[in-house]
DNA sequence: AGCCTAAATAAACGCTGTTCAGTTTCTAAA
DNA sequence: TTTAGAAACTGAACAGCGTTTATTTAGGCT
């Protein structure tokens, strides 16, 4: 009647271990079939049934991993800032601010335009966002935004700009780097010629660095 | 038989001239419901059945006035642009175009935070943009948008920046603005604390102005 | 071997956009 | 005024979605 409360012997123990690390292969399986779904099919695409299909069991098991569609979401949405960060590391290793500062910003619209599903998901994708705050891709994104803003200090430090409100220099530079990209990314660019968008973005890009020159 | 070839009577033509009322008619009660809708629960919330039941026809019957959802979609967008047009409307009668510019660009903004619903059907939302070229609010939309390039041609003309890239211009105010209120419709602020958003939003787009001061 | 728990699923629910067969309403000609 | 035909409208269904439930299957403990 108490055996709940029995110690648990060695052989359950691994037991218990391995049923944890099954648990946790599941998660990754069903994260990583809605990784490739996503990069194939986009988000509109990816569904709890084709995931399913996917790894070959029923949409009802998926529910015994992850509480709901959002879960996945978030888990997705970590990926993403990952392969953000990923994609930025390079910057980090630039020593003088300035010169980090515009291949960070670089690399940020660079990743956007070339991943603009991962971006779209970090950015643009509506999201119940009241959760996400206690999210790891939250804690990520916050961690990159930070280096960002470092970056944009480091450069008031080192008296790059005659302006010393750092908070407001950074978000200025984000709003023009994450407009740029939302308007490829939501396919805003129509307007355009199709052969001069890409060059209006490298042109926008360098009139910024100008612009931010004279801060 | 070939009773389909004979001249319309004069009664057939007031008829067919009634009809052709009434179908333009339901076409805007739809619109109206949709709008309605739209303006209460936001896109999600709309659907075919909510305006089916708002103005007591059946679903079915929406499709024989509007292709599919996507018609209503447009029209809608329509509406945001129209919307967005006379929002912007006063700073046209601003003389100076650095001043004009300027207004136009507070507007903008002011828009888009005051109205995030039309500034997202318009800007943000994912559509099937190989069609909407062929739409009414593309047209208008242009419109607007040649307006904003216009005033920056005149900054130009008149010398208040040293660049004479008149397209590049108007395309990096355009970027810092769309993702200055992109941030705000798809809650991308919430890293900012909720009293310093509007602040920092202002700040922002007080040092772009000074930043296009230089170019 | 038998019991209990945990894992997996088939089937359903309620929601969506959309279509179609069938009914009702209206109009034009006899 | 009657009647054939067109036009307007709708109930019911389909296929797809996220999610939940009752039930079956499998695995580990006594």
């Amino acid at each position: 009647m108490f055996s709940n409360f029995a110690l648990f012997s060695e052989t359950t123990m691994s037991i218990a271990e391995r049923k944890e690390r099954e648990k946790a292969e599941m998660r990754s399986l069903i994260l990583s079939a809605a990784h490739h779904i996503f990069k194939e099919k986009g988000y509109d695409g990816l569904n709890i049934r084709s995931i399913a299909e996917r790894i070959e069991y029923s949409p009802a098991t998926i529910y015994l991993y992850y509480k709901d569609k959002n879960e996945i979401f978030y888990a997705l949405q970590y990926e993403a800032a990952a392969a953000k960060r990923d994609h930025l590391i390079p910057a980090a290793a630039i020593e003088d601010p300035w010169n980090r500062l515009i291949e960070f910003g670089r690399l940020y619209v660079d990743f956007g335009l070339k991943h603009p599903d991962w971006y779209d998901l970090l950015f643009l994708t509506r999201a119940p966002m009241e959760h996400v705050e206690n999210q790891e891709c939250w804690t990520l994104g916050m961690a990159t935004h930070s280096f960002f803003v470092e970056t944009v200090q480091a450069c008031v430090d080192a008296r790059y700009f005659k302006s010393t409100d750092t908070q407001t220099i950074a978000y200025t530079l984000w709003c023009h780097a994450h407009g740029l990209v939302s308007l490829f990314v939501r396919e805003r660019m129509r307007m355009y010629p199709p052969e001069q968008r890409e060059e209006l973005a490298k042109k926008s890009f360098a009139m910024i660095v100008k612009m931010a020159e004279g801060l």
